[in-house]
DNA sequence: CTCCGTTTGTTGAAATTTCAACAGATATTC
DNA sequence: GAATATCTGTTGAAATTTCAACAAACGGAG
C-alpha cells in the first residue's frame, strides 16, 4: 500500500490524515485495491452502490447510456479522485451511470458502511473520515448548484456573463484565468463552441471584455 | 417547540429519532427559532455560511441577483425543508444566494458546527444526526446529478425523453405521474412551455407516448 | 526556424427555440 | 351549476443555436 501514499494524501477522503494512520486506516476499513485494463467496467449501471471509488493510477470517465443511444461522458476520473461516494451514501439501491477505465489503471475500492459505522477496534479516525466525506458531498452539492446556475440561463450570452462574473467574484478580481479551454467550457456551459467563440469576440467587439484564450477580463 | 414536533419530524435532518429524544436534542442543538415577515431576508448574500435551517412555517424562496439583473428563483423551501447545510458543511466562509421569505414564516436554526461536533454531555445522537445530514446532502446530489443529466440535453425532445424514461425506469413502469405540471416541468427541463407542449403533442402523434395532463405512459 | 497538430475564430444556412397571443379544457369558488 | 381563474395546447414570426467547413493563431518537436 505504501506506493500509494502520495495520490491518497491528495484524496479529499483522507484530508488531515497523517501517514502513521493511512495504513493501519487502510486495514481497518478494508480496503481493496483492483486494477483494471482499458475499457473494462469498474462499477455498472445498475450494481449496488456499497463502494467508495478512488482513482490510484490511470483514469476513467463516468458515462451514461441514453435514451437515443448516445453515449454521454458525465466526467472524468483523475488519480485521488473519487467516485461514487453520493450512490453510495444516499442509499439508493444500485448505481444510474457506469464507470469505464480510460486506460490501464488502479482503484481502491471502501466499502461505504465501514466508513460510516465505527468498527470494533473503536479506532478514532472514524470522526475524522466522517467529516471529510460530508465535505466531499457538500462541495460537489456546490459545484453542481454553480453549474446549474450557469446553464439555466437561455442564450450563450448569458451563460457566459453568468460564468464569467461569477468566476471573477470568486477570484476577488476583474482579471482571472479560466480552467477550461474553448471546446471544455462549451462543455460546461452546454453551448455549441462556435457560437461560444462568437459570443466572446461580440463582448469584446462591445468593450465589455477583454480576453486572450483562457485570460479573461471585465471592463 | 413542541407545537413544532410533526414538521420536526417530517425533516430528513430527524429522521429515526424519536419524539422523546427531540426535545433534549434541539436544546443541547442551541436550535432557535426565529419569525419573519413577508419579503424578508432570512439568510442574505454574503453572510457567513454557519447555520441550518429548517421551515417549520410558511415559505421562503432563495433567490439570486445575476448579471443582468434578473432575480432568478432557485428553489422554494416549504415546511420541513432544510436549506443552507450545502454551504455550511462545505465551510465556505459566505452563502452566494439569498433565502427570502415568500409569507409570514418561522425558521428553525441551528449552528452546523453544534451538529458536527460532540456537545460536552456527550448525547448518543450526534452519530444519527450526522448519517442523516450526509444522507441529505448526498440525496441533494443525487438530485442535481438527474438534472443536469437531463438538461445536458440540446433538445426540447431530447431533455423530454431523458426525463420520462429516468421516472419510468425510477418507477419501475410504463406508466406514471409526474410531479410536475407544465410551467413546472417546462422550468426543470430548462425549455419553453409552449416548446414544450407542442413537443408532447408530436410525441403522441408519432405513437412514442400517451399522455394526459400529468400522466405518461411509454409506449 | 519550420513543420505540424491543436486550438480558436468566422461564417452562412438549416434547425430549433423563444415569444406573444389566443382558444379550449379543466379546476375552483360561491 | 354558473362564473371565474388556471392550465394546456396551438400557431407563426423573430431570434438564437447548431452544424459544417474553413481560416487564422498558437505551441511543440525536431
Amino acid at each position: 500500500m505504501k506506493k500509494y501514499f502520495e495520490v491518497l494524501q491528495k484524496c479529499p477522503l483522507f484530508s488531515h490524515i497523517s501517514e502513521e494512520q493511512l495504513l493501519p486506516m487502510l486495514g481497518c476499513l478494508g480496503a481493496k485495491v483492483v486494477s483494471f485494463d482499458k475499457k473494462y467496467t469498474i462499477f455498472a449501471e445498475g450494481a449496488p452502490a456499497k463502494h467508495i471509488g478512488i482513482m490510484l493510477s490511470g483514469s476513467a470517465q463516468v458515462i451514461q447510456v441514453d435514451y437515443f443511444g448516445n453515449r454521454t461522458i458525465l466526467t472524468g476520473i483523475s488519480p485521488s479522485e473519487m467516485f461514487g461516494e453520493a450512490f453510495a451514501c444516499a442509499e439508493v439501491g444500485s448505481i444510474p451511470v457506469s464507470v469505464v477505465a480510460n486506460e490501464p489503471c488502479e482503484v481502491m475500492l471502501i466499502e461505504c458502511d465501514h466508513i460510516l459505522h465505527t468498527c470494533s477496534n473503536n479506532c478514532g479516525f472514524h470522526q475524522q473520515l466522517i467529516f471529510n466525506l460530508m465535505k466531499d458531498l457538500a462541495t460537489k452539492t456546490l459545484l453542481f448548484h454553480q453549474k446549474i446556475e450557469v446553464t439555466s440561463k437561455r442564450t450563450t450570452r448569458e451563460k457566459l456573463m453568468t460564468y464569467l462574473t461569477g468566476q471573477a467574484k470568486r477570484m476577488g478580481s476583474t482579471s482571472f484565468t479560466i480552467p477550461f479551454n474553448r471546446q471544455e467550457l462549451a462543455d460546461y456551459l452546454e453551448v455549441e463552441r462556435s457560437g461560444l467563440s462568437a459570443e466572446i469576440s461580440k463582448l469584446r467587439a462591445e468593450g465589455i471584455l477583454e480576453s486572450n484564450r483562457k485570460q479573461f477580463r471585465l471592463l
